[in-house]
DNA sequence: CGTCTATTTGAATGTACTCAAAAGCGGTGG
DNA sequence: CCACCGCTTTTGAGTACATTCAAATAGACG
């Protein structure tokens, strides 16, 4: 099953009986989208967080300037969403949007109430994974105000190796908040290094 | 009493019966700490996460260069801990130190650990609090990739007005990922714009 | 194949940093 | 009370990092 990425998710934190697992898979829904579509727009309520099963998605937003920042990339086995739109109930002021043709499964606002009801293990999972996310952001605020743009470009691939061949490096860029331009001349710099070294 | 200010923070999210609270404050330990003094090294284990009275917090780290950078400032009402090596119990990559003369509440990990078990009410309070640093963190990602440093200041004035007046100049510019002298240059040139434009 | 978008490259510009020096400020001791 | 010390802040000059704009090239997709 699909399904299995998630309870292996779960597994890692909490140990859920076979009920609460029936429950927790009765409460979420598998959903297909195409490259391009969008789980949460802009300005909407977030009214499900997403469980990537298969592909890529990300979540942006638009400056001032018309210009798009890439907050999070996710892959299969991560939640995405625009967290404060979504447990806040609140309009959203990130969009976000399939990079790949995707499978996720959708959990709703009203479901995760009903699972934490009934299941309270939840809440534990959720605060852990939640606690790891923010110290993901935490180290990404770290790299931003103590390191060049090459060093990060360095650690984003360290980071997320596989992420890289899958997606155009424009969107790379916008996550690490240079242009795409300079992004190229940085991969440039790093090739003419590594070939005087060998 | 001074908890008075925990059990605020407490409310907003969840009602604790008097019972609990007790629990509760049975299980912090009030600490007051000199200016300059650490309530984490880098390097040790984080055994405890303190809930600010009075006075003023940072973390921080130190780069390659031996430069420091800001990760973050609590003031009362607020939590701060290096997070990570709270919840993982592994070695802190910050260090948190008292800007002003301090009191904090402490809770320790293995008290945290008993809360958790007796008041199960309090996951979902961390839970909740945690989400709010991650928005927070993932506030000021997106700052950081999208707005230049003259911006970043202003939000940060929006942000924080009442710490500014706390605390040296040199720590903003520290969280803000600037050199001091940069950020004297920005308010110098906010100021001459101010001027020209009454 | 042709069209559209992504990537690369170069030149000119702007943003932010380093280093060095001067000025300001707060505490401390004589 | 004031003179001095140490630290923060300001200022200026020169430099490095990153951007914009424009044009050329390469890839992706129908």
């Amino acid at each position: 099953m699909k399904t299995d990425l998630l309870l292996e998710s779960l597994k890692k934190y909490i140990d859920l009986s076979e009920k609460d697992t029936d429950l927790l898979l009765s409460l979420v829904r598998e959903r297909r989208v195409k490259k391009g579509q969008f789980l949460v727009h802009e300005g909407a309520v977030s009214r499900c967080t997403n469980f990537v099963l298969e592909g890529s998605i990300r979540t942006y937003f638009v400056d001032l300037n018309g210009q798009e920042h890439i907050v999070q990339f996710a892959i299969e086995g991560w939640w995405i969403s625009d967290l404060n739109s979504f447990v806040m109930q609140s309009p959203a002021t990130f969009n976000v949007q399939a990079i790949e043709d995707s499978v996720v499964l959708e959990l709703s606002f009203e479901n995760l109430e009903v699972l934490y009801e009934k299941v309270p293990k939840m809440e534990r999972y959720f605060r852990v994974l939640t606690q790891r996310a923010f110290v993901a952001f935490q180290q990404r605020v770290v790299q931003n105000i103590s390191m060049t743009a090459e060093d990060r470009y360095l650690a984003f691939q360290e980071k997320y190796p596989k992420i890289e061949l899958r997606i155009p490096q424009k969107l790379v860029a916008s996550y690490l908040g240079i242009s795409a331009e300079f992004l190229s001349k940085i991969k440039k710099r790093l090739k003419e290094e590594m070939g005087s070294k060998k």
